[in-house]
DNA sequence: TATGAATGAGTGTTCATTCAT
DNA sequence: CATGAATGAACACTCATTCAT
């Protein structure tokens, strides 16, 4: 269809190509989407997918950077808009719920699929995911959380807090998929509610403490 | 290689098929894995696969199946194995993190592969994961966590507490992969300490609790 | 099923596995038979069907051979029991048409199968193949039809009367096969009606005896 | 081989593939051909057979559908070309067999392989081919044979008249290539005197009338 | 004797990639 | 610039055939 295509520049082409290829690996997976499906999606032919994005591989990191770049920006732009410092935290999460549930093309991209190819990507997209990873949730978590305390006990602590709020917001809205009545707003109101009802049991004593490094 | 016919009985090549898979599938994920690569790993030449399995759809299902049923078993194991009750939840999170830890390719099958990839698993693995993530986080959170008080506050939110323990669990064991001076031990004393450190300064007001539905 | 078997004679074997082969021959065609499925409805192991047969080939050969035998002898017998002379050709081609009719599997195998089925088959079972039809053609147009005059015209015009009605046999069954409600006699009393009405046809002259050598 | 490239429009590779599947299917049978032999008879590389033709069954009914169009046309364009009408019979018949005999390939393709291949082809195939087979005959010998009575004697009886045909033309082809001195003419002419002699012994007694429904 | 276990070799099919126009 | 035409290489799957018990 479409032939004698409309000679757009090609930055432009080069966007619309890969706008078609995050939904296309978000869908089937990396190698189960073919370049003739992406190219299609996009609206150019084979050849074009190569002579501007030059390899599949390529084509798939372009993705991952391209959404890298665009998920830092998003949080970053969130977080700037002034929230009361004290509600850094919550409205951190807030904000990094949201767009995982809001991109989920984008994140699956990102994380589940970047994650769980095997070797060809190791190095090249291994960074570039965990540069938003690493970005997006230093900025929720650390800086942003506590501005007054800074690091809360140390770097890996840091780290460690970072991929638990990843992980969630990854495994929740899958949750919320499956729940297509909550909104990523109710669910993060649920968390919170979590929290604060876990707190309250464990100041009442309903759960014991446990000593660290106790078991096993 | 592997010299010439050994000669064991089905139910014996089965297991080794499987095990193999399971490693393979791990490492390259569904569609890189090629059958050829899982036989000879094997130590079994392509047809024993095709003959014990059927196809390589149902021998990933096979290991989705066969992985289930040994992480519900590892973590009930466990379980049962008494800890004073008050620890429950604690030492429940220890074995589902040690177990995500000493199975990584078993859980990286489980969890990772079998929602990336598209379409032909939609059913069979779908349910077989569900059926892992459900059971063994309602055995972790739900049930031993709060023996006194029954449901926390809702089938949702207990639902939400497994889907998070298990997002944690996951994206930890990278953390882990990453920091290799760190034991699953180690990490757990970790969360739980960075959990301890959280309600602290929750209840000196280093923390504001939100008030639900606030922001956006 | 069956397991252990019940050590039957090797001759009794045997042909209960042609027997088998005859009708999956029949029914599949002979490279999509496969020697699993003729083992199987032979109620035998694989193996057993390589210790007695040798090979798929062979046993393709096999079953052209005894099938060839066996319709052979059926034509004969039935020519044997005595018609009145002159309705000798008349009666050959019923006794022809009703074994081909009655005999739908061998006839596929020996008639059908063995012509389309590419090299390996050219000489062995070509022959098999020609014996019959020589033999059983010539014994009912020939040798039975005209015992008074010998040959009707000349060796080769001979062969051709016998190449038609087979040929004719043949594309009948089929249209016996997608007629459930006649029957092999019903046929016969219709071929004999058509040739009384054509060659009444032609005394009134209603269709023109062509000079041979005339058209083109 | 054949160098490197040719750059062919669509629709002349289709067919070249076409004709070359025709003359492999004809020579090797259905399962024993190879797409990888088709291809190379075709000149073209296997992925081009798949691209034009999308799989091997689909393949085989175009072989089909093509050849059964050309039988089609041949015969008809043969009549068209106004022989004297009280031959239409005659030269009915010397067009089917010239046919036949011309285009051994197809014939093997439209007549013997499609009847013989099991299930896949039961439908498309099976009403493609029925389709020559009708229209020819009923051209052939119905239509043009008697223009003046219309049908011989019922509907059932020309459709009789057609299969005979088929099939004695589909066997004497067979006759023809065992026989290479002889012509599709010469053919032609020695059925025709047959046919004569036939009448001939009838009319003088040599050959009885067979009462219909005397045997068995 | 009889068979479950095992495989080498091949087939249909697909896909990333490139050339010729 | 843009694309239809073309292919090398690989992959899932099957089958006739044999060996070890």
């Amino acid at each position: 269809m479409a032939s004698k295509q409309q000679r757009l520049p090609r930055a432009v082409r080069e966007q619309q190509v890969i706008d078609a290829a995050v939904r296309v690996f978000s869908r089937s997976g990396y190698h189960s989407a073919s370049v003739d499906e992406i190219a299609e999606a996009a609206g150019v032919s084979k050849p074009m997918v190569y002579i501007y994005l030059g390899s599949k591989e390529r084509l798939f990191t372009a993705c991952i950077h391209r959404e890298a770049d665009r998920a830092v920006e998003a949080v970053r732009a969130a977080l700037r808009s002034g929230e009361p410092p004290e509600l850094g935290l919550w409205s951190g999460l807030r904000e990094f719920f949201g767009y995982v549930a809001a991109n989920r093309d984008a994140w699956r991209v990102l994380y589940q699929q970047a994650r769980t190819q095997g070797e060809p990507f190791s190095q090249e997209v291994h960074t570039a995911r965990v540069r938003v990873v690493d970005e997006i949730t230093s900025m929720v978590v650390a800086g942003t959380a506590l501005p007054e305390g800074g690091r809360i006990v140390g770097e890996r602590d840091a780290e460690i807090l970072a991929r638990i709020a990843i992980g969630a917001a990854d495994a929740l809205t899958d949750w919320l998929l499956e729940n297509p009545d909550e909104t990523a707003d109710s669910l993060v109101d649920r968390v919170l509610n979590l929290a604060l009802v876990g707190v309250e049991r464990y100041q009442t004593g309903d759960i014991a403490a446990p000593a660290p490094g106790t078991a096993r």
